[in-house]
DNA sequence: TCTTGTCTGGAACGTTTATTCCAGACAAAG
DNA sequence: CTTTGTCTGGAATAAACGTTCCAGACAAGA
């Protein structure tokens, strides 16, 4: 008679990809993911196929539950020009959390398994190109409410500011000084006149 | 009586460097760096400490060697504000090499090593920290003699454009569309305004 | 109470890992 | 020719790796 597993399957994914987020794929052993889900490997490959396919799913996971909606919690709320600056800013107040420094799960995935792998490269193409729209979509908003210039091309910006983000989160992760961290955000205002 | 050893040792570590560099340090076994240096264990482990000793190495042999080289080589012969745009074009012209799309081998060992490895961790800062100088620099320079404007904070602009090198190189090793390079690029010159 | 099916805990497996150790080849000095 | 020291090729080692397999516990239905 069917019995109800014991773990939850999602409290378990969010787990490991705290683990492979901190020390990346091949650093994380089966001993470290299975400590960290609290469950035991009949269970894991019960439920899972792989050590890969739950990094796959934790990095799914990640960019939806973590990098697509803090973008738009830190921009919700501002005007579009502001909303951009917010964006960064809270980047930089979020590395203060209990996750500390870690950077960008993403980012960090493009480039150890992304480049021998191309569904995690898809997934970091995909993502990537969300936070391109979603500056480009501010900046486009910006100029209807007359607080960027006409003549920036959102999509040029949009692809910029990604790019700059990126960044961003391997200073974050590289523990640069705050004040390296600071004068990227107040050079991204500027970027926006 | 001393023999001479059948190998050069800044060749086999260039070697191994090219290997670091295309599939970070974990997922490269001592199998690969062994052919790829064309020596053999012994010989290794006579020469070299361990596989975290030629991470060390290779690394700081491509801060040197690749890293700090490639900047001031494509910066050469150029105006100021003509060599901070020089730079990133050159990057993206270097991504058609032989070595193809590799993004840089700092960048990528900040995020996969540098976390958990201190001496990786010192030797990522003070190249990044070099690129900042470099750039604050050429920003001075410029300055100097009026191609940027002078209420541009060549400190500030160092670090920003410093970061927009980094996240350049993220994009570049995660095969990014050209147009999106291009975008970037043509924003550096934007920020010099 | 018995049967059946699923769960957990963890042993076992086959492979891979980084590093140590060894045998034979080689060259120079005595 | 012998001795000594260093080299290369690669076997051996001990541990770790990711995945498979197994025994006992448990729950529901007959």
């Amino acid at each position: 008679m069917p019995w109800d597993k014991q773990f939850d399957i999602d409290v378990a994914l969010d787990k490991a990809k705290e683990v492979f987020w901190t020390h990346g794929y091949e650093a994380t052993s089966m001993e470290m993911l299975l400590r960290a889900m609290g469950i035991n490997r009949g269970s894991f490959y019960d439920t899972f196929k792989s050590k890969r396919d739950v990094l796959i799913r934790s990095l799914r996971r990640y960019d939806t539950d973590n990098r697509a909606s803090a973008i738009r919690a830190a921009a919700a709320g501002y005007p579009p020009r502001e909303a951009i600056t917010a964006v960064f800013r809270s980047m930089i107040d979020g590395s203060r959390g209990p996750l500390g420094r870690l950077g960008c799960f993403l980012v960090n995935s493009a480039l150890e398994v992304a480049p021998q792998d191309e569904e995690v490269s898809l997934i970091v193409r995909e993502g990537l190109r969300d936070v391109e729209r979603f500056f480009a979509d501010l900046v486009r908003a910006g100029q209807e409410q007359g607080q960027i210039p006409q003549h920036i091309d959102p999509t040029d910006m949009g692809r910029t500011l990604m790019s700059q983000l990126v960044g961003l989160m391997v200073l974050l992760r590289s523990q640069a000084p705050k004040a390296t961290l600071e004068s990227v955000v107040s050079q991204v205002s500027r970027l926006l006149t």
